[in-house]
DNA sequence: AACTGGTACAACCGCAACTTA
DNA sequence: TTAAGTTGCGGTTGTACCAGT
């Protein structure tokens, strides 16, 4: 069995981070640059893990983090990349400017998870919700198949309709033709995309995004 | 003023992916 | 090739803060 990473001894602090902890290790890495988390904390004096002093300056120390409340288009941009990505956080947030993982991960499940349900929409799937209290109706709900109470066969098609969506989530950023699945649930979600040329595998990600965003920077914002 | 419940967000934990020897 | 070590991600938890009573 090899070691955790992080070993856990005593004397390590946990918890809120105070000032001081903080200016040690922005000065550390403005000194030493990022990197080699591991070995950071005690090259910096600080009595905490490799993790947390990453997660400390990726997600609070940073100099380029954006703070303060989402903007109505970045929410929507996160509910669009959400529908189309899941809960791939770091991708999305990659597509905000200045936004961390965890920051986009929180706003969503405090803020935009509760908004989709009170639209009626599922925000695991994007789907309108089965009606609980005939919100689905006045939402036009499109999906004779989709509000199955048992979850039989839907649920196996959502689950192939998931895995097409990751496979689909870049290549289809690009086709002409819409990809079928988000747009039929969420009507207003405009998910045109554009492909391009096959790319290598670890690209394959990024790009995706990139086109993705491409296209939804033309859209309107609808979800508000 | 004290209590309570809800919300927002920072931080932790476990694991998977990736890298290195 | 593979085992060990490191990093990064996503789920979850802890807690400070706020509004309502």
């Amino acid at each position: 069995m090899r070691k955790p990473c992080c070993e856990k001894k005593g004397g390590m602090n946990k918890g809120a981070w105070t000032k001081q902890e903080d200016q040690k290790l922005v000065d550390y890495i403005h000194k030493h640059g990022e990197g080699c988390w591991r070995s950071l904390p005690q090259a910096a004096g600080l009595l905490r893990c490799g993790k947390s002093c990453r997660l400390r300056w990726v997600n609070y120390l940073r100099p380029d983090l954006k703070r303060g409340n989402f903007g109505e288009d970045e929410e929507d941009l996160i509910i669009r990349l959400h529908a189309l990505l899941g809960n791939r956080w770091s991708l999305i947030a990659g597509r905000l400017p200045g936004r961390t993982d965890n920051e986009v991960k929180n706003h969503w499940n405090t803020h935009l998870r509760r908004k989709l349900m009170q639209m009626g929409i599922d925000p695991n799937n994007h789907r309108p919700r089965p009606a609980v209290s005939g919100l689905n109706k006045s939402l036009g709900s499109n999906s004779s198949s989709t509000c199955k109470p048992e979850n039989s066969q839907e649920e196996e098609e959502e689950e192939e309709e998931e895995e097409e969506e990751e496979e689909e989530a870049g290549s289809l950023l690009q086709c002409s033709s819409k990809p079928k699945s988000a747009t039929s649930f969420l009507p207003d979600l405009n998910l045109e995309l554009t492909i391009g040329p096959p790319l290598i595998e670890e690209q394959r990600h990024l790009s995706h995004v990139e086109s993705a965003q491409l296209s939804f920077s033309n859209f309107p914002t609808s979800v508000s």
